[in-house]
DNA sequence: GGGATTCATTTTAAGGTTCAAATTTATAGG
DNA sequence: CCTATAAATTTGAACCTTAAAATGAATCCC
């Protein structure tokens, strides 16, 4: 269950004589990277239902809208959430039913649609933001100042790293 | 607020003085982390639809059956994919279906069935593993050995890290 | 103005995901 | 044995998610 990684006698300093696709560090540094995020999102999703009743979309939804208060469209909501569009027309349309969205036509477009926290909306997230955000530090209690300066600096590089990579396949 | 059985009572000098909402920096680091893997995530499911025509958690759960030439218990491929019982249960169906899944009761224990890959399924999964560590490796192109070295010491801090803070509330 | 194009959104179909309850089998105690 | 408890899996309901096609509106360009 644990993974030691022992320094099998294999590889201790041969870079230089690596074969061709041979990325073994790079893939158990993505599964590593991956496994943190689907543990921590896991728990979060958990702790929102057991403690608030709402579901993990629902939360990243609202918690977009609050950081706007003039409101957002849903292609805007749907870009910050790095999901579809239909995702985020259900999801929308399930907290305007429960009040505590609020959605009417933009003003300058008849295409689209801005949606805001209602009052209710925004108390509602608030007090769930209170709770994830010392979940959130409980869950990198043990992490210095240091490590967290050093991880985000080290993950602004993986981002943008990827981003790279991903654009240039997909020359949009 | 939250009632844990057992806890001894506070005394004068706990934290009761701290600032609440000092965890910017822990905030930050968690939205980034999750930026990181969902975009890539994104990307890796992309291209193993376009290329493959096969979706991410289908590949995810052959990649465990790879790994494990024996085969597996559902319950041993739900606790590594992290994911739950009932949906290994539907993923299992379609793969079988596909003709890239066995499925045999394990000899030892009637309730257990045990999982493994057809042939057929070993070479599809082999190939598109191929092309996915070529993936990941673009993705991570710009990062040094020094850098990915850094990560991963720092990933498994943190994931200790969210180890022991779930495990403390969630002692089942 | 009018046709082509792009853009914001919705719709639809298929699949993925969770949770909780139900089912079936194993194991432990008496 | 027999009952209680635990374990492995399945089922059902609700929801989330995506991709692709469709709809309606803005914009561009002559």
């Amino acid at each position: 269950m644990q993974e030691t990684t022992g320094t099998p006698p294999l590889d201790a300093e041969t870079k230089v004589t690596e074969r061709p696709g041979d990325h073994e560090s790079e893939l158990r540094f993505w599964l590593r990277l991956l496994t943190c995020a689907t543990l921590i999102e896991g728990e979060i999703r958990r702790r929102l239902r057991h403690e608030f009743e709402v579901t993990l979309p629902r939360f990243d939804l609202m918690a977009q809208l609050d950081k706007s208060p003039g409101g957002m469209t849903l292609g805007e909501l749907s870009q910050r959430m790095m999901v579809s569009n239909g995702n985020v027309t259900g999801l929308t349309e399930r907290l305007v039913a429960l009040g505590l969205l609020d959605r009417r036509q933009s003003p300058s477009d008849r295409r689209a649609q801005l949606v805001s926290l209602t009052p209710e909306g925004r108390r509602a997230f608030r007090a769930m933001a209170r709770a994830h955000e010392g979940w959130i530090a409980e869950f990198f209690a043990d992490l210095t100042p240091a490590d967290i300066e050093a991880l985000m600096r080290l993950l602004a590089k993986t981002k943008a790293s990827a981003r790279r990579a991903i654009a240039a396949e997909t020359p949009r």
